[in-house]
DNA sequence: ATGTCTATTGCAACTAAGTTGCAAAGTGGA
DNA sequence: TCCACTTTGCAACTTAGTTGCAATAGACAT
């Protein structure tokens, strides 16, 4: 077994999430891809694991922190390994780059907030915050 | 025919879209209920006009600038109506509020973005901003 | 009024993401 | 080994949104 395979089993421990093979392929492809992916991504990648599978880890997976979820506008739901900064729940509030010409999406570094004026008695728990533009590689 | 019609008439005039029975209808509807909406919503509201005409109008609107759309992450795009200082196609950088009971969009008003750490030589050119928490009606 | 041309609308069939119920297979403990 | 519980695969389904095409309506010239 390769240390990458302890490593991510690790990871799945760590979460007090079971370490099947499913989940340890899974979760070993995002750490080498290491960019945000959707399912149909994973579906292209591992063509024998059912995709309601893919679904349903990749929902556990949420659940226990070791992905969140961007919605990038382009109608698949995009996920992206959680860094130690977003453990907790409500810490998740960073910017996502979406390219419009690649698709490909990125993780920005944690930027504060600016101030927002919300109507009263709102209360903000979560956020969706994408960018779009064009990417490094397409910016000609 | 009442102010209103002729109001959403000047409106459709104004961003040169020929104002169809359809157009009509639905721009008025959307002035009056004043808040962001899906094309469901609009197919309960219009259950003798196809969807394929709604999405089709909408789209109109939208290249026109008469709305804006937001991807709040409930699965179903809603658009809001444009104000007058979201004319400029890159001027929709405003944040939006969703409320996880109820569901409802709200757009708030127009607010700085703070400066944004992006990779070298990316480019932003819109944006999808949306909190998510409860909405005065919904936060006891 | 009549005919013509173009844009809009309705219809039906389709695509694709995501979900669900259920049975089969796997895993771990007594 | 046997039992209980979890995970996986399969198939069918739901729902948002799209597309091609034919029918219709509206504008305008004759």
């Amino acid at each position: 077994m390769s240390s990458n395979n302890l490593n991510v089993e690790h990871k799945l421990n760590e979460k007090s999430v079971k370490p099947t093979a499913v989940r340890n392929l899974v979760l070993k492809y995002l750490v080498e891809r290491g960019k945000a992916f959707s399912v149909s991504d994973l579906e292209e990648a591992f063509d024998t694991i059912d995709k309601s599978t893919l679904f349903r880890t990749l929902k556990t997976f949420e659940q226990n922190d070791l992905v969140h979820t961007i919605d990038d506008g382009t109608g698949k739901l995009k996920y992206a390994l959680c860094t130690s900064s977003c453990n907790s729940s409500t810490d998740h509030q960073h910017f996502h780059f979406t390219c419009q010409k690649c698709g490909e999406t990125f993780c920005l570094p944690k930027t504060e907030l600016p101030s927002i004026e919300l109507p009263p008695n709102f209360a903000i728990l979560e956020s969706n915050l994408v960018l779009k533009g064009l990417c490094n590689d397409c910016n000609t």
